[in-house]
Formats: C-alpha cells, sequence, structure tokens
RNA sequence: GGGCGGUUAGCUCAGCUGGAAGAGCGCCUGCCUUACAAGCAGGAGGUCGCCGGUUCGAGCCCGGCACUGCCCACCA
C-alpha cells in the first residue's frame, strides 16, 4: 500500500463518511457497473423498476427508506452474481407539477389562461428541465445503485407511445369509455379526480329539517339534510318501501319549495327509515347515493352546481352565480322566510375531501372518460392466488388487495389539467365522429369536417401503471425488455397498493400477458418521531439530506433498514447514530488490523481456537445475513450483522488475537491472512447496507482488487462450522464475564490482577485467554472438582465448573459480602422455582422429557453455585 | 358502519412452531488497557394494556374489555 494512504489510516481515528461518499459513487458510476447491457432471459437476470419519485420532488424518508430496501436486494444480486437492472426515473406527476408551474407563473404575474396551452406546457417542460435533476441527484447521494444511464420519464416520446397505444387498444377492447357520470370533482384543481385520490374528513355541519308541502294539500313531508343548497337540484323524494309511516305517501307528489318543481314520491330500499325523519330528498346531480336511486328510477338529472364551484342557472335567478357556501345560507334563509325550516342541530360527520387540493369535493355528474375494471381485475387477483405474485409480509397486504380488486368499481381516468398525456381522442366539430388513434386522423372520415382533439389528459396513475414494461421500450420488442421483463421486485409502502401496484399487476397481465413482477415487500411508514404523519405541510418532516450530512449515507441507510418492519414506526435518529458508530467501529477495526498485518492474500488459515471460532461464526453470519435480505427481513439483517461484527468480531475476536498481533517474534502470516479474511467477509456481508464506508475500506486491502460492489457474495462454506471450537470459546466468553462480574461486584480496582484455581472442564486451550482477558492469575486446578484452593475466598460459577478466588489485596471484603448475600438471594428464589416446578407431576409426566431434563440441570447448577457461595 | 394492526425496560422497537423476558439509546459504577472515549468493562431497570379461559406451563393460543393507529365505505 503506497505510504501516504497508509498514513492516512494512520492518522484518522474516525470515519468521516462526507469525505468518502461522493468520492467512492463517482468510482462505482465511472466502472459503469450500475448499468447492464440487456442480455439472457428475465428469469435469469434481477431486475427493480423504481417507484419514480416525482420529477418536482426532493428526496423524503419514504423514498430514503425504499431506495435503501431496493439497493440492498440490487446490490447483493449484483453480487451474487446476477445480471442486474435497477430501472430508474421520474414521474410528470400531473397535478402536483401543473401546481408547481401555476405558482411560478403567478410570481410572474401572469397564470396558464393567460399564456395559453402550448406555452404552459413549454413552460412546465422547461420547468422539468431545471429543477427535475435534484430528485436523481438525491437518489445518487444515498448510493442508490440504480441505472442512471438509461433513465426514464414518464413523458419521454417513447413511453408516451406505450400511453397512447395502450389507450387506444382499452379503447378498442370497450375497456375505455366516455359516459357521462357522477365524479369527483375537486374544486381546486378544477378537474375530476378518482375515489383513490378523495379522503375523507370530519366536519362540522348543521342537519336541517325541511318541509316539502305535497301536492295534496294534506301537510308537509319532512326531510333531513346537510346541503340545503343542493335542493334547488331535487327531482323527487325517496322512502323506504317497508316505511310504513310513508306507504300511502309513495307515487304522490310534492312541490319543491322555492322552485315550485313536482317531485314524485318514491320507495327505494336504499333509504335508511332510521335516519333523520325516513324522507330524503333525492338530488341526482350532486349527490353519489341519489345520482344511483335516480338512474334506478329514471329520474331527472339537474345540475346547479358548476365546475367552477357556483351555482348555475337552474338554481334560479336569486341563487344563480352564488358560490356553494353562499348559497346554502341563501337558501336557509329563504326557507326560513317561507316557515319551511323545522329544525337545525349540529351535525359531525365525514365528507369527501381532494387529497390534492385539500379542497371539499363536489359530486357532480360530468363527461368523463373512464377505465372499466371489471375484465382487468380477475387476472390480477388469480395471480396472487396462485402465489405467482406474493405479497412480503404476505398478511395482511395480500388480503387488502385481493378485497380491493373483488369490489373494483370503474376509475376516471380523464383530468381537466394542462400537463399529462393528452388523450388521443378526436372529435369532428360538424358532426358526432369520435376518433380514438394512436395518431390524428386529418379530417373527419364521416362528414369530411376537421376534427379537434380532446382537451383532457389522462391521469397520472394511468401512465404509471405501465412503468416496469413502459420503461423497457414496450411495444417495441427490445432486447431490454426480453433481458429485464417482468422485473422481480416492487417495493413500496402501502399507501399505493391500490394507486399502483394493483394497476400495474392489471395493465401488466393485459398487455403482456404476465405479472409485472413476483415479489412485492411492504415496507413500514416511518412516522414523526412524536407519531404524526412526517409530512411538510404539518412541519413533521425530517430531511434526509441533513441526516445524511449529519451522519453519512451509511448511517442513514442502517438506521432507516433497522428501524423498519412489517408496521409503521416512528423514526428514531439513535438508530442512525447506531449505524454511524458502526460505520466507525468497522473503521477503526480496520485500522487495527490493515496497520498491523503482513501483505498476505486474505485466506482462512485457522492456527488456534479461536481462529476456527470466528471463521464458523462468520458462516453462520453469512447464512443467515443472506436469509434474512432474501427474505425482506432488512430489520434484523441490519442488526444481525451489527452483532456479530461488533458483539463477535470486535468484543472477542479482535481481544483474542491481540497477542499474537502484536508478537515481536514469529510468523504472523497465517494469521495476517486470517484476519484479512474476516476483515473481507464483514465488509462484503455489510456491503448492500453500508455500500460508501465498506466500499472506502475495501481499497486498502492488499493485493489487485477490484470494486466490492462488483465482488461475489460469499457463498456457503460448511466445512468452516466449527461445534467443538463454538462450544470452548463460548465457554471461555462465559467464563471472562462471569470472572470480570465478579471483579466489579468484589469492588476490585480496574488494574489489580486477581488470583484463582481453576476447576472446571473444557479450558485446555483458552486458560491463557481467559485469565487475560479477566485479569486473573490462574492455577490449573487440572479440571474436575479437586478443592485444593483449600483458602479460597469465593468461587465463581463459569461454565462447565467453578474458579476459587485466592485472597489477594484490593478485595473488598464489604463488597464481596454483599455480593454473596444479594447472590445467595437470587439463588434461592431461583431453587425454589425450579423445585417447585419439578415437584409438579403434571409437568414432569406430560412436559418432554428434554424440558423436564434441562430443569433438572438448571436445578443442579444453581444448587452448585449456591453451595459455593458458602 | 365494516375491516385490519398496535399496546413488552424511561424512549424507539425485537421476541421463530407456547418451555427460566431481548437489542439500541438513556441511566448508574469503574476505566484515557498502544483500533475506536461517538470507546471499553460491569450493572440497575419489565405484574409483557386489563379481565377471564385453554394448558403441566401463556408475552405467544381462545373469548371479552379498554385505549390507540390505519384502511375501506353513497346513510342524507
Amino acid at each position: 500500500m503506497p505510504r501516504d494512504r497508509l498514513k492516512a489510516l494512520e492518522e484518522r481515528t474516525r470515519y468521516v463518511a462526507a469525505e468518502v461518499e461522493a468520492r467512492v459513487f463517482a468510482r462505482w458510476e465511472e466502472a459503469g457497473i450500475f448499468h447492464s447491457e440487456p442480455d439472457g432471459s428475465a428469469a435469469e437476470n434481477y431486475s427493480i423498476a423504481i417507484p419514480p419519485p416525482n420529477v418536482t420532488g426532493a428526496l423524503h424518508m419514504g423514498h430514503a427508506l425504499n431506495g435503501a430496501i431496493q439497493d440492498v436486494l440490487v446490490r447483493l444480486r449484483r453480487m451474487q452474481g446476477r445480471r442486474t437492472k435497477w430501472i430508474f426515473g421520474t414521474d410528470h406527476a400531473g397535478i402536483a407539477t401543473q401546481v408547481k408551474v401555476e405558482e411560478m407563473l403567478r410570481e410572474e404575474g401572469t397564470d396558464r389562461h393567460s399564456i395559453g396551452r402550448e406555452e404552459f406546457v413549454r413552460r412546465a417542460w422547461q420547468w422539468r428541465e431545471r429543477y427535475g435533476r435534484t430528485i436523481v441527484e438525491q437518489y445518487k447521494r444515498l448510493g442508490a445503485s440504480a441505472d442512471y444511464r438509461d433513465e426514464r420519464f414518464t413523458m419521454d416520446d417513447a413511453y408516451a407511445r406505450a400511453v397512447t397505444h395502450v389507450f387506444v387498444r382499452l379503447f378498442e377492447r370497450d375497456l375505455v369509455y366516455r359516459d357521462n357520470y357522477m365524479v369527483n370533482w375537486d374544486p381546486g384543481t378544477r378537474s375530476a379526480i378518482s375515489d383513490l385520490e378523495v379522503e375523507q374528513r370530519s366536519v362540522e355541519d348543521r342537519l336541517y329539517m325541511i318541509d316539502y308541502p305535497l301536492e295534496s294539500g294534506s301537510g308537509t313531508l319532512t326531510v333531513a339534510t346537510v346541503r340545503p343548497e343542493t335542493m334547488l337540484a331535487d327531482t323527487a323524494i325517496a322512502v323506504n318501501p317497508d316505511d310504513e309511516r310513508y306507504t300511502r305517501l309513495v307515487g304522490e307528489y310534492a312541490r319543491l319549495p322555492l322552485v315550485g318543481r313536482r317531485l314524485k314520491i318514491v320507495a327505494d330500499s336504499r333509504v335508511d327509515p332510521e335516519f333523520g325523519t325516513g324522507a330524503l330528498k333525492i338530488t341526482p346531480g350532486h349527490d353519489p347515493n341519489d345520482f344511483e336511486i335516480g338512474r334506478d328510477h329514471g329520474l331527472e338529472e339537474l345540475t346547479a352546481i358548476g365546475e367552477d364551484g357556483r351555482m348555475t342557472a337552474v338554481a334560479g335567478e336569486r341563487f344563480a352565480g352564488l358560490d356553494v357556501d353562499e348559497a346554502r345560507a341563501a337558501v336557509v334563509e329563504a326557507l326560513h322566510a317561507e316557515g319551511l325550516v323545522s329544525g337545525a342541530s349540529p351535525y359531525a360527520h365525514s365528507v369527501p375531501h381532494s387529497q390534492r387540493s385539500g379542497r371539499r369535493i363536489e359530486p357532480l355528474i360530468s363527461l368523463q372518460w373512464f377505465c372499466a375494471m371489471e375484465r382487468l381485475a380477475p387476472p390480477a387477483i388469480e395471480c396472487v392466488r396462485e402465489g405467482r405474485l406474493r405479497f412480503h409480509p404476505e398478511r395482511p397486504w395480500t388480503q387488502v388487495y385481493l378485497d380491493w380488486l373483488g369490489e373494483i368499481r370503474p376509475w376516471c381516468i380523464s383530468r381537466q389539467l394542462w400537463w399529462g398525456h393528452r388523450l388521443p381522442v378526436w372529435y369532428c366539430d360538424a358532426c358526432e365522429e369520435t376518433y380514438v388513434a394512436e395518431a390524428a386522423p386529418e379530417r373527419c372520415g364521416a362528414c369530411d369536417g376537421t376534427v379537434r382533439r380532446e382537451e383532457d389528459v389522462l391521469d397520472t396513475w394511468f401512465s404509471s401503471a405501465l412503468w416496469p414494461f413502459a420503461t423497457l421500450g414496450w411495444p417495441q420488442p427490445t432486447p431490454e425488455l426480453r433481458a429485464f421483463y417482468p422485473t422481480d421486485v416492487l417495493s413500496t409502502a402501502r399507501d399505493i397498493i391500490f394507486l399502483w401496484v394493483a394497476r400495474m399487476v392489471m395493465m401488466g397481465i393485459e398487455f403482456t400477458g404476465e405479472p409485472p413482477f413476483t415479489d412485492v415487500p411492504i415496507h413500514s411508514v416511518i412516522q414523526a418521531p412524536d407519531g404524526r404523519r412526517m409530512s411538510k405541510s404539518l412541519g413533521t418532516g425530517i430531511d434526509p439530506l441533513e441526516l445524511i450530512d449529519a451522519h453519512g449515507a451509511d448511517a442513514l441507510r442502517f438506521g432507516l433498514l433497522a428501524m423498519s418492519s412489517s408496521q409503521d414506526v416512528r423514526f428514531s435518529e439513535e438508530k442512525v447514530r447506531q449505524g454511524q458508530d458502526l460505520a466507525n467501529k468497522l473503521w477503526n477495526a480496520s485500522r487495527l488490523i490493515l496497520l498491523r498485518v503482513e501483505d498476505v492474500e486474505p485466506q482462512p488459515l485457522p492456527e488456534t481456537l479461536e481462529d476456527r471460532w470466528i471463521l464458523s461464526r462468520l458462516e453462520r453470519a453469512t447464512a443467515r445475513a443472506t436469509e434474512l435480505i432474501e427474505g425482506y427481513d432488512f430489520a434484523h439483517a441490519a442488526l444481525e450483522l451489527y452483532g456479530v461484527f461488533w458483539g463477535e468480531v470486535c468484543d472477542w475476536y479482535l481481544e483474542l488475537v491481540k497477542p499474537r498481533l502484536y508478537a515481536e517474534s514469529g510468523d504472523r502470516s497465517r494469521l495476517s491472512a486470517t484476519l484479512l479474511h474476516v476483515l473481507e467477509r464483514m465488509l462484503q456481508l455489510l456491503h448492500p447496507i453500508m455500500p460508501f464506508v465498506t466500499e472506502e475500506i475495501w481499497t486498502f486491502l492488499p493485493g489487485e482488487r477490484g470494486l466490492l460492489a462488483a465482488t461475489p457474495w460469499p457463498g456457503r462454506a460448511g466445512a468452516l462450522l466449527d461445534e467443538e471450537a463454538e462450544q470452548a470459546i463460548g465457554a471461555a466468553i462465559g467464563a471472562v464475564t462471569a470472572l470480570r462480574r465478579y471483579r466489579d461486584e468484589a469492588g476490585v480496582a480496574a488494574g489489580t490482577q486477581l488470583s484463582g484455581v481453576l476447576a472446571a472442564e473444557g479450558y485446555e486451550r483458552t486458560v491463557e485467554h481467559v485469565a487475560r482477558l479477566a485479569r486473573f492469575e490462574l492455577a490449573g486446578g487440572g479440571g474436575g472438582d479437586d478443592r485444593d484452593g483449600g483458602e479460597a475466598i469465593a468461587s465463581v460459577v463459569i461454565p462447565g465448573g467453578v474458579v476459587h478466588v485466592l485472597p489477594s489485596g484490593g478485595l473488598d471484603a464489604e463488597a464481596l459480602e454483599r455480593r454473596r448475600t444479594a447472590r445467595g438471594g437470587a439463588l434461592r428464589k431461583e431453587i425454589e422455582r425450579a423445585e417447585a416446578k419439578l415437584a409438579n407431576e403434571g409437568f414432569v409426566q406430560k412436559a418432554p422429557a428434554e424440558v423436564v431434563q434441562a430443569e433438572r440441570e438448571k436445578l443442579d447448577r444453581l444448587r452448585e453455585e449456591l453451595r459455593s457461595l458458602g
């Protein structure tokens, strides 16, 4: 190793991520290992399509966790020798982007209507050019080994062709249609939105009782409503057919107050007789429930509220032009004036709101494009039922997915926006003709009139649904498609299982014949430390980039992986800190090894029991880590590796080996080879989780070696498993710990050597280790039970026997006595419990023999220890 | 209104098919031992939400309750 690098290693007692990460990332990119040329089959290759972040976005904690997860998977498979592709790109994110561009225009003192559609779209692209890099650079900061060379955008030309292709085919298959239907109208974005973009919020309203005069003149029929203003569009009154109070009125008519319209009284079982008065005013134009009742009874559909959220001419002169809230007040006032309000009470209920704009949804009948789902859903259900597509963890997500698909409803796919995929639909101005095609017709085929294109764009999720295959060049039969589709894994949080995952599965099967991926790990949602949602608007968000700056990307990755699980978790910076500490520990242990070993090839050349022990432990750790990652259990994988490295390699192996490592004389080449092998193995195992620090240390290992990221993942080496060594070193560790505890309890100063007699089996080859690490001079008792330490002042129980402690200076008699009393009490209690258990005939007869046997041995041990206490 | 999950050490969370309660952080004690003081060694701390049940034995299985979170839903 060059002198200056060695020097750097010597002087740096702390790992400084900020000085390393950019440099390491550049090496990966230069080497081009994130990109794989298409070859072979999708079955032998490994691919993951990233959930494309919004171009407008910045990396948030969800991206960071999901990015870490996908990167662990991709890095593992890459090391395992698979041809790997992590499909990367961004989403045009219709509404989100349009909102940002509109904000920009507002700051410029203009708006989209002034500049026109064409200019607006141009500005949006410009905006994307300028700000779209941010999120990409942030993924690189995280260390994500995605294929940046093949970056995609959901509005690239090729991608747009795929979207158009799908729309046209779906239309041809009668799965896409245009209809006048009730939609969730968002007055904020002035667009229809899908059911999935609506959220319920509880709202305090007033429930009004309004009297509708009966036409017969024989009194009134009172209805209950929280939206009096919609009465202006009432076209009927409904009662439950079984409601005897109203049976006689069914088929009769009432008069709509303020308007005078004649309202038929109909019977419908959807009316709850328990609620309000049991009579329901029917407004087919402004209520989803009424809409259905209206269609079933052939009622007129009137629109009194326009898309601008204001009352239309249908509402009548008095109310036209008012916004909904004003209209409500005006209607109530007018009704009061006529004495038709017979009650009003506060009423809390949940009301649909737009997730996008936060505005209250206005249910409206509108001419929109829909995608029929009844034929697309069954294959998506089937592939999960058959196990060709699996969720991890299986419960509850499999059922959640199946339930939703089982009751799927039409998807409103048109949006009244400018930024997005404009529908490939043209209308003839002159006649009624509609054209749905991949290319614009020149003129109307029927009347030769001019055609104009549909103004609406598609729901962003429509294009996202094609992501796993449209990114690979579909519908062209590209080499990429052949090599990487279907993909293997789709990793996400639960919030977009319906919005995105299910739709990808349906579209994937419909257009490629196969589910787009086979495994769907669903990860935690990271909450704010106080348990609230992490969100920018609440001010509860924590910026992952700041954490990377403070602790390093490896630390953030480790922390997020370690804290995540199958359920939601509160963010804990301590876990990130733990990751940082691990990176530092890794750095320092590497210094210890690298600055002392000889320049030899790393390989397992065990000379001693502790060598055999650590090699065996590492084999187990390798198998375990592989299994955990492959099983999508990242938290346990991270913590397991932390424990092995810190708790076994550092705390014990390196301490056990120090005398040999520091020895002035002797051949250290075998030890060096083994130590380097241990280090090498740990770097390999930790690399998917902590790629930067491991890659950096890798460069200090001897020999000409390539990138760690491209180094083979260790396979199984059963020959290194060594029960005997694990047993012997395990006992030694137990003995050292017991003796140290004794020292502490007896108040012995840290530097003082104690002496004792070892009377225990199994320490033939470890007695010197035990003596040194426990700071005990141990005379060989030769094992067995000879108690020649006649004047022993105490006995410390260790695995396989005891150590008789001989009197010496530095012992605190009082502390010793306290220890004896406390330990004796505890022992007697435990003995009592064990005795009671063994005296229980039920236990002895019914429990498995081995459990009973273990209990007996435990009791013997406890009694022995109590006896040795004296 | 349905459905699902959570309730374990001061905090954040693990606990596999039921067999003597774990980790990290925090806390206490002692150590600058020539890799790391963001370190090392040792320790304290838990009626596993509550009430019943099954079992020789329950954090784990069953029933009920309480609190809490999430998802779905057209009751005005």
